[in-house]
DNA sequence: TGGGTATATATGGGATACCATGGGATTTGA
DNA sequence: TCAAATCCCATGGTATCCCATATATACCCA
């Protein structure tokens, strides 16, 4: 399964909703999941969410980390800190919350983009350049240029 | 397994759909992938297309970089964000997308290109010029002139 | 062998369903 | 009691479904 790909811009209406992409909510059905995790991103200025293949990668990185310690603790109250559970509407919209607002930058349009197992949630103008240096650093990736980097296998 | 093969050219109609040639669907159907997974290339300015076995390679390049790591998202958004997944109507033909058009330059005609595990699209005459270099540069493989690449072998 | 018919494919177009979006009405919660 | 969140319905645009037709190929039978 190809899971969350490609990307959409979508408005944001006066109360604060934007529709999900409507291939996104399939996935998220097909997926189980009631409704939507979603976390901001370590990384950028973005909203990772996803449903239960998602919340799965997140604990999977806390078991690594054996309970009652601090560093389970910190790590835990790190990750589900700047967590939410947006509800989807019956027309499948969510909200985007005052915390989303402030990680990203989003005024009036959302962007949403498909990155297989989650999906971003991106101010539009901030997505098209962090995309842009994504394919650059891709492309070094790929070809095997990036020191400590796992293990390229094959260059395409 | 004789994969895609061969090439067609078929028209675009008024509403933006072209027929996916009979021999490529019946590759499709064979594969059991639900529609079809698309992606920009990157060494060219046309669409890869496929089903199964063209998304795992993609998958493959993912897989070996750990989620949540920035590596893993900027390969992600690199790869997932020209990448759609076209549904294939009840008729056999498929909409060609803005991001496609773009990238490829199609207006009213498209070529679709059996490349045996995957097909690609192409604008009819920036395929035919394409092919011509591509002609030359099998020949010189295949005569041996080409230092690193010995033995043709011949691939299925 | 030749003619005629059946099947499959590409393509066009009307009808329908779906989706993003806006806004009113009702409920919830502090 | 007021503001915010949720539910519900309306609408315009677009994609999808379904049927019709033309053309080419395969098949059959005399």
């Amino acid at each position: 399964m190809a899971g969350f790909v490609s990307h959409f811009t979508n408005r944001l209406d006066a109360k604060g909703r934007v529709s999900i992409p409507a291939p996104f909510r399939a996935v998220l059905a097909r997926d189980g999941f009631e409704g939507l995790y979603a976390i901001a991103s370590p990384h950028c200025g973005a909203i990772d969410a996803g449903g239960n293949e998602l919340l799965s990668e997140i604990q999977g990185r806390l078991d690594q980390f054996s309970k009652l310690t601090p560093d389970h603790d910190a790590l835990a109250m790190a990750l589900f800190g700047v967590s939410e559970t947006p509800k989807i509407d019956s027309d499948g919209r969510m909200m985007i919350s005052d915390m989303v607002r402030e990680r990203t930058g989003i005024t009036d349009q959302v962007t949403f983009a498909g990155l297989g197992y989650k999906f971003q949630i991106w101010q539009p103008e901030k997505f098209r350049e962090h995309r842009a240096e994504a394919s650059k650093r891709a492309l070094a990736l790929l070809s095997g240029l990036v020191p400590g980097a796992a293990q390229p296998g094959e260059p395409a």
